[in-house]
Formats: C-alpha cells, sequence, structure tokens
DNA sequence: TCTACTTGGAGAGCACTGCTCTTTCCCGAG
DNA sequence: CTCGGGAAAGAGCAGTGCTCTCCAAGTAGA
C-alpha cells in the first residue's frame, strides 16, 4: 500500500508545486498568469500541467480557494491571539488587523479575491464555504458581545434588509439581532474597502499614514458596531 | 483650412468609435480585451490600430480616463440634482446614489477604475485631476455643511492622520477641520466598499435587497460624518 | 496644377498564449 | 514478469500584442 500511496504522494506534492509556481507568478502577471510559463519554471512542458489541472480556470480556482482558505486561517488566528476572551474590542481590532496584514503581504491573492472578477469565470459552490470564513470571524465576536449583555444598536432597518439579516442569520449566529448583524456587514465592508483602497492605490499621494489612518478607521467602525471599549 | 481640420476631424472620430467598440468589448472580456478583436469588429487589421493608439496599455489608458471623467459627471450631476442647496444630507445621498447608478450601468468600467490593478500598468498623472472629482463632490458637500455651521465631529486625530488630512484639504478645501475630512474619507471608502461588494459579487446569497441595504448604508455614513437630517 | 510629403491602411511575420491530440515511457499491481 | 494506466513530451491549431515594410490617398507648397 505504500507503494499505492507513493503516486498518490508525488502526485499531490507536484500539484502543490505547481500551486505554489502559480502563485509567484501571480504576483508579477495578476490573473492573466502563463500555463506555459508556470510549467517551462518547473522544468515541464506545458501540456504535461494539464494531467494536473484540467485548464487554466482550474487553476485559478485552486488558487482561490486556497487564498480564501489562508485569509480566514489569519482572521480566526487574529481573533484567537487576544487571550483575554472578553475583550471584545481588541479581538475585533485584532481580526481588522490580521485581515490587513495578510493581504499586505500577499496583495495578488487578495485581489483575486477581492478584485475585478475574471471574466467568464464564475466560483464554483466549494469556494463559498471557504470565503465566509473571515466575515464568520468577525460575527462571532458580535455574538459574544450579545452573549456578554452588550446593549445593541437599534436602528429601522428596512423590511427587506430586516429579512435578509434574519436569514444570515438563521444560517450563521442565532441570536444576533438584525440590526447587529446590519451593522457588522457595514464593518466588514467598511474593512475591505478601506484594505483594497489601500492596496489598488486609490490612497496614493493621500494618505500616507496607512496604518494609523487603518487603526483610526477600525476603532471608529467598533464603536459604531457597538463594541465598548 | 476645412481641408486641413477634416483630417483631423475624421481622426477624432476614428479614435471616439475606436474607443466605443473597445468599451462593448470590455464588457465581455474585461481588462484584458483583445486589440485585434476591436479592429475586426471595425473592419480593419489589426496594426491599423497602431495608428491611433501607441499599445493596448494607452487605449486602456484613455478608456480609464473616460470612466473616472464619466463617473465625475454623474456624481456632479447627482450633486446639483438636488434644487435646494442646503439640503446636504439630500445631496449627498444623491451623489452616493448617482455613484452606484452609473457603476451598475457601467460594470466593466468601474471594475477598470477600482477593481484589480492592472499588472505592470502604471497610471499617468492625467488620470489623477479626473479621479479626484468624485471624491471633490463629496468634499464640497462637507464644505458647504461647514459653511452652514454645522458641528464637525471632535475625534482625536493621530497625529500623522491630522498631517494627511491637513495635507489633503491644502489640496482641496480650505476650511474643512481635519476631524470632518478624516470621516468623510471613510464615508468615500464605505461608499466605494458598497458598490465593490455588489458588483463584484460579495453580497451574492447574502443580502438580497442591495438598494435598501445600499440606502441603509449611505444614511449611516452621512449621520456619522455629522450632516443633520 | 503639379509635385513633395505626410498619413492611414494592409499584410506578412515574430514570439507568445491556452488547449488538444498522439506518441512514448515507466511505475506498480496482478 | 507481464501489461495496463498514469505521466511526460512534442507537434499542431487558433489566437494574441506588436513591428516592419509597402502602398494608396489626402495635404500643403510652388
Amino acid at each position: 500500500m505504500s507503494a499505492g500511496s507513493l503516486r498518490a504522494r508525488v502526485r499531490a506534492e507536484m500539484t502543490e508545486e505547481i500551486k505554489a509556481t502559480a502563485r509567484r507568478h501571480l504576483a508579477t502577471d495578476g490573473a492573466n498568469l502563463s500555463l506555459r510559463a508556470v510549467a517551462r519554471d518547473m522544468g515541464m512542458v506545458s501540456s504535461a500541467l494539464y494531467r494536473y489541472f484540467p485548464s487554466r480556470d482550474a487553476l485559478l480556482t485552486a488558487l482561490i480557494l486556497d487564498a480564501y482558505n489562508a485569509l480566514g486561517t489569519a482572521a480566526e488566528a487574529g481573533d484567537t491571539a487576544v487571550t483575554d476572551r472578553t475583550a471584545l474590542r481588541a479581538r475585533w481590532l485584532s481580526i481588522c488587523h490580521a485581515v490587513r496584514a495578510w493581504a499586505l503581504a500577499n496583495p495578488s491573492e487578495y485581489a483575486l479575491l477581492f478584485g475585478s472578477p475574471v471574466p467568464e469565470y464564475h466560483a464554483p459552490e466549494a469556494t463559498t464555504a471557504a470565503a465566509s470564513r473571515t466575515p464568520l470571524t468577525l460575527i462571532t465576536v458580535l455574538k459574544d458581545s450579545v452573549d456578554a449583555g452588550f446593549s445593541t444598536p437599534t436602528d429601522h432597518l428596512p423590511p427587506t434588509v430586516h429579512a435578509d439579516m434574519a436569514r444570515l442569520r438563521a444560517g450563521t449566529a442565532p441570536g444576533i439581532p438584525e440590526e447587529l448583524l446590519a451593522r457588522g456587514s457595514m464593518g466588514w465592508i467598511q474593512l475591505f474597502g478601506a484594505v483594497s483602497f489601500e492596496l489598488f492605490g486609490q490612497l496614493n499621494n493621500v494618505v500616507e499614514a496607512r496604518e494609523a489612518y487603518f487603526e483610526y478607521q477600525m476603532r471608529h467602525v467598533a464603536t459604531t458596531i457597538g463594541i465598548p471599549e
């Protein structure tokens, strides 16, 4: 059996190496990386690569899945890094900083996840689970905030938004009021917007104190959501 | 002289037609549209197209410039559509809705502006002026808010952020307190994040009431900035 | 009006791309 | 020890951005 799994192991290693090489190319060529160049880098011919990935899109899908999971892992690590689990504000901010740090360390992968959608490419269902890990980490803090008895916002939500939030809660986080979820989603959007603005060059020649301005924003968001100091 | 300008006029028309065709291709092929396909669509050979644009990047730059200006025009129109110039909240919200409407109507051009940066492509200086039209429109509302005597936020800004905002103010909007500019920039980021999330598919299967949730967010942002009802 | 010059279009060609198909080879299960 | 299947190689197809040469047509000066 060790012989039988050898083939499989080699194949798995090969697949990993292809992805690693592709990730390297991602940094310079973006989403339109070249299969042939990846193969060339590995000393193999391009057609051999099709034994591992049926198409370029399949390779991209694998990279996207890995990236979502890497970001999710980083976000969760940011959360658990705060040993005092009752320090909700610190946890929220730690997650935000973890997301930004991961994005700055892996800009091309972040762009693959949150940048312009690749034309003619449709993400398979499998990615959505990985994609929701990061927002779920944020929602966990909201849930702990509710359990700790902190007061929640009392916005008036339009009925349709209320329904959306109720549906979101049903799938993920029982017990969180719709109003809090709505504000939490806003915070997730602000986090994404801030990181994207910085990474995509929209802050150039405007804001130099990137870290400080990010911190300022996220503190403000945390306050808005109702996470006390 | 009418003969001399004929050539120029034909050339201008040709340039416009190329851009229009390219814009159409942008919708299906995204940023990696094909010069040859554009030429084919116009019944000409690809090399002829190089008489008008020295490279594919140059064509993209022209499209980007046009898109920034179109968005800026839409934003300004959203502002001036509010006849009561003292209705600052209405003006702010009208600008936000105009930006979203333009983005929904021109998704691929929006992606070109605010999506993943094109690898190896660096925007020339000329685009920055067009790019700032939309945020400047928002800042105008902030300025009118100050002039109207509305109270401004009293955040404590880190010194570096304070300096950034002072520099931003110096170039654009004298008289606006740094704290207000910082919050206004947050609002611009939230607007961008909300539109991008919706357009790039991040809201799929989560929020269905797109319009209503957007409105909710922007109202909240306006309140946060300190624009009274 | 005739000529000299500039300009725009056409076509061939180069190096590259994703992908398919066929051929070869070699590992490992029976 | 045989032989089936997985993996690699290579040729080939249609497409790409871009360059170069060639030619027709429009423009300006005498």
